[in-house]
DNA sequence: TTTAAGTTGGTGAGTACTTACTAACTAATA
DNA sequence: TATTAGTTAGTAAGTACTCACCAACTTAAA
């Protein structure tokens, strides 16, 4: 939560997210962390004290960067169905300028071994699923969106979809246009779930 | 496609898929699989020339089977509703029966360093778009289903949902009853995408 | 103002261990 | 006798991480 973080941690966690989308899971070593840094090995443990704390730290930038953006969005007083929409655009821009996070989230069970990750990773899904639950249920009770099963098991549809289309992307090597896409898909889902 | 596997390469992709679900795709190493095999690790490359090939024959092995059970409830002449809700039933059966293969196929870019294995993945998650595309659109020529999309797009949006329930289950280690989410998930599909 | 002590962020060499894979050999079977 | 399926004992390359050491800077006291 209280994240205090130096400069050249930061500088780490950059590195780290870069090696993760050019090379993948396998190419997030501290050996090319520390090749990216331009300085020893040795060197990146005077900033963490192990590669799973980088990891962790590069997730938890990231669910708080996420939880910021849509906070911001969710607390305006605009109709929910364009406050949904505008979360799932944000959710684009970001992914689209730093597609290396993408591969991070969207590639699901990717740093299965710790257990620490895991739930990292898990608190950037529930950062999604807490400011949007709210939307969906004013939505509803507005008649904006349907009312046939609960906030959660829409959001779980729409999650489902704009992962899904991520997930897509990042196995292309993000080699299409994810806003015309994205756009699309979020475009079905509103189809589908207003009265 | 012509799958032609001994009875001992059989065996070792069962010890294989077996490790991928109690230790993950770390766990699934030479040593390990020579262990589970009760043999020393060099025994396995009298079956097997690599790693590789083991976890290609592995989903292969997985697509073709899904392919035979899915093809034969998609031919049936019920309707395109009960047949989609049949697939994803027996995939619901075969999953929860085989946990294993759940963690390989819904875990995506698990094996990202290999692009034939990639290449394997994508080929199940084609197994099901193949099979399922023509009843979807069949089911939309009858009004069935809604017209308001393309097939594809109306099955992203119910595969989205479903691997989204599988990702779930299988980071909680599988411990809830994936009949009931699962069924669930399918029900708020079904109540969505038909008029 | 000089000196002393402590901190920060580096280095290079090395640890203990794991990985996929191989060569050479052996025993049993066709 | 040739083939098959196993063995033991290795390999080179990689992994995260630790060690003793050091230069530059800051702070505080003489």
């Amino acid at each position: 939560m209280i994240a205090e973080i130096t400069d050249r941690q930061l500088e780490i966690i950059e590195a780290s997210s870069k090696l993760l989308t050019e090379k993948g899971v396998s190419g997030l070593t501290i050996k090319n962390i520390a090749k990216e840094m331009e300085f020893s090995e040795s060197a990146v443990y005077r900033h963490f004290k192990s590669k799973e704390d980088i990891i962790i730290a590069m997730l938890s930038y990231l669910a708080e960067n996420m939880n910021l953006r849509l906070t911001k969005i969710c607390k305006s007083e605009e109709p929910s169905i364009q406050k949904l929409v505008a979360v799932f655009q944000s959710q684009l821009d970001f992914f689209e300028a730093n597609p290396n996070f993408a591969v991070a989230v969207f590639s699901d069970g990717l740093f299965e071994e710790s257990q620490k990750i895991n739930e990292a990773i898990q608190r950037i899904m529930a950062v999604n699923m807490k400011n949007l639950i709210p939307v969906v249920a004013e939505g509803q009770s507005r008649g904006e969106f349907i009312n046939t099963m609960a906030p959660e098991e829409l959001m779980h549809i729409v999650m489902g979809s704009f992962r899904l289309q991520m997930y897509k992307w990042t196995i292309s090597n993000m080699n299409f246009n994810i806003q015309i896409d994205g756009k699309r898909v979020i475009n079905n889902l509103i189809k589908l779930i207003t009265p």
